[in-house]
DNA sequence: GATTCTTCCTC
DNA sequence: TTCGCAG
DNA sequence: CTGCGAAGAGGAAGAATC
């Protein structure tokens, strides 16, 4: 098949509303490819290259519109999968020059049409409107089956294009060909938030089980023996990354597991390190990282993804209680906060709120599991805005937030934010900011210093890029203050103060 | 050889 | 990672 | 309720460049 098949469908897609009529143009495509280009087709309607090519944003930036685009469409998809993998394969001295070149032939051959889709690709941000799960859906539509079971197979699997393959061939029987395997990392499931252990009590039910959240990087865990892998929450191979962790699980009394769990680093005091610490000891050999196990879906021949969580738990603690992560099951208000200001206390991020019944959803943002993070608010003021794009084109949408320095009356730049700005606001703070402006580049708006936001956080990072040496963890709009002046913001200090209190300065 | 840029990755 | 919008 | 897209922070690896 054309590869201009699959651009204009994707073109197609983006100017088309609606999910059902999305899926629609999904399925009407994936039901024409042969069948020895379906997977790629899967993939690159879901958004995904498929490898690891070594080209990215400035790549792709500074050779669009530099080739004339070809008159008549001649790539296949099985064309641009030859040239994709020979891309990623390639490696060393003068690969990089060789990359951009390989790329800009691929363009070259391509239609205008086929270049925006290439560029967009490539840079993972195809903006249609669907992505994986309009897939998934799509190819239930073009067979006939039930989504659920399609979507279940993706989740086993964690690669849309063999599940395309698969469902577009055999239909069903080829559903049933995807399960749990070992060495076969599955999507790992995902939690929704909640703001405090009595909204996850009134939204679960009682009693609930809450374990400590670890501010580490999510960790699933396959073993066979002696055969032991680690994959991210991406599904990227970390085998090398934790070898302590290898050989804890090498240590533990069974002879096949899939476990899933966080990987840490503890200070001398036993605390957990700083976020940026752990991912230090991560990239160095033997960084002396640890691993809390919060489910099991494999023990030896026991598959337990619907087993109820309890189970799992249970499972866990017979297995490996050292690893186990603390937990408590409760349906008291009381005792679930004080087990949330416990686990603060002891420099966790939060807790994790879960259903005792649920079996593990793999894949899926479900209510089962509810996050609950603690959250700082400060006051700062809004030094500059950046044009969005996107379904922001036209307004000012990220923000540069300052602190205030008392030795200096000036403000210090501590990051920026686009999140938590409805509609209304961004319409609102984008007049508001033009008409401050100070001065202004390509992309951004400097404004008079006037604007008070106060904004949420999670923590406070070190930072090289920002002049006060730190800057916010995950900030976000919560609303703009009309009470409050610019001199009233709050101080580079007090940012600093939460610095020194999480360890991380 | 040292620094900078780009890409990829974690959250 | 957080959040708001569209469906 | 689900899926998507708006774009943030740092850190490391590898390639390019000074």
């Amino acid at each position: 098949m054309l590869f201009e098949e699959v651009a204009k469908t994707s073109v197609a897609i983006a100017q088309t509303a609606g999910r059902k009529k999305k899926i629609a143009l999904l399925a009407a495509l994936l039901e024409r490819v042969p069948v020895e280009e379906r997977a790629i087709a899967a993939r690159h309607l879901s958004g995904e290259v498929g490898h690891k090519l070594g080209v990215g944003y400035a790549t792709v930036a500074e050779l669009r519109g530099q080739a004339p685009g070809a008159v008549a469409a001649s790539l296949t998809l099985a064309e641009v999968e030859r040239r994709f993998a020979a891309i990623a394969a390639m490696g060393g001295s003068g690969s990089g020059k060789a990359r951009k070149e390989a790329y800009g032939g691929l363009l070259a051959a391509a239609t205008e049409i086929e270049q925006g889709f290439l560029g967009a690709l490539v840079v993972g941000e195809l903006r249609q409107g669907a992505l994986d799960a309009l897939v998934v859906d799509a190819l239930a539509l073009a067979r006939g089956v039930e989504a659920r079971r399609v979507r279940t197979a993706y989740m086993l699997a964690g690669d849309i294009g063999a599940v395309a393959a698969a469902v577009l061939a055999d239909g069903e029987a080829g559903i049933a060909r995807f399960g749990l395997t070992l060495f076969q990392p599955v999507l790992p499931m995902l939690a929704q938030t909640a703001d405090d252990t009595a909204e996850a009590l009134a939204n679960l039910g009682g009693p609930l089980s809450l374990e400590h959240k670890l501010d580490g990087f999510r960790v699933q865990i396959h073993k066979d023996g002696d055969a032991i892998r680690a994959y991210s929450r991406a599904l990227n191979d970390v085998t090398a990354s934790i070898p302590d962790v290898i050989e804890a699980i090498r240590a533990l009394p069974a002879h096949q597991l899939i476990l899933d769990g966080e990987a840490i680093a503890y200070g001398p005091s036993g605390r957990p390190l700083p976020f940026q610490d752990t991912m230090k000891r991560k990239s160095e050999t033997g960084g002396q990282l640890s691993l809390s196990i919060f489910d099991a879906l494999r023990v030896d021949d026991q598959t337990l993804l619907a087993t109820p969580a309890r189970e799992r738990w249970a499972a866990i603690t017979a297995l490996a209680p050292a690893h186990a992560v603390p937990r408590v099951i409760t349906g008291d208000a009381a005792e679930a906060a004080a087990f949330y200001e416990d686990a603060l206390a002891r420099g966790h991020e939060g807790v994790m709120a879960k259903s005792l019944d649920a079996p593990y959803d793999a894949g899926s943002r479900g209510a089962a599991w509810l996050k609950i993070k603690k959250v700082r608010r400060l006051d700062f003021v809004v030094l500059a805005a950046e044009w969005g794009s996107g379904r922001r084109r036209g307004w000012l949408s990220n923000i540069h937030l300052g602190a205030r320095d008392p030795a200096t009356g000036t403000y210090v730049m501590l990051g920026k934010t686009f999140k938590g700005m409805t509609d209304a606001m961004l319409e609102w703070q984008t007049a508001q900011f033009l008409a401050r402006e100070l001065d202004r580049d390509a992309h951004i708006v400097f404004v008079r210093p006037e604007i008070v936001a106060e904004v949420a956080f999670n923590d406070v990072l070190r930072s090289t890029q920002y002049p006060g040496g730190l800057a916010l963890r995950h900030a976000r709009v919560v609303r703009y203050r009309d009470d409050k002046t610019a001199a009233e913001v709050d101080t580079i200090d007090a940012v600093r103060a939460i610095a020194i209190a999480d360890g991380v300065v």
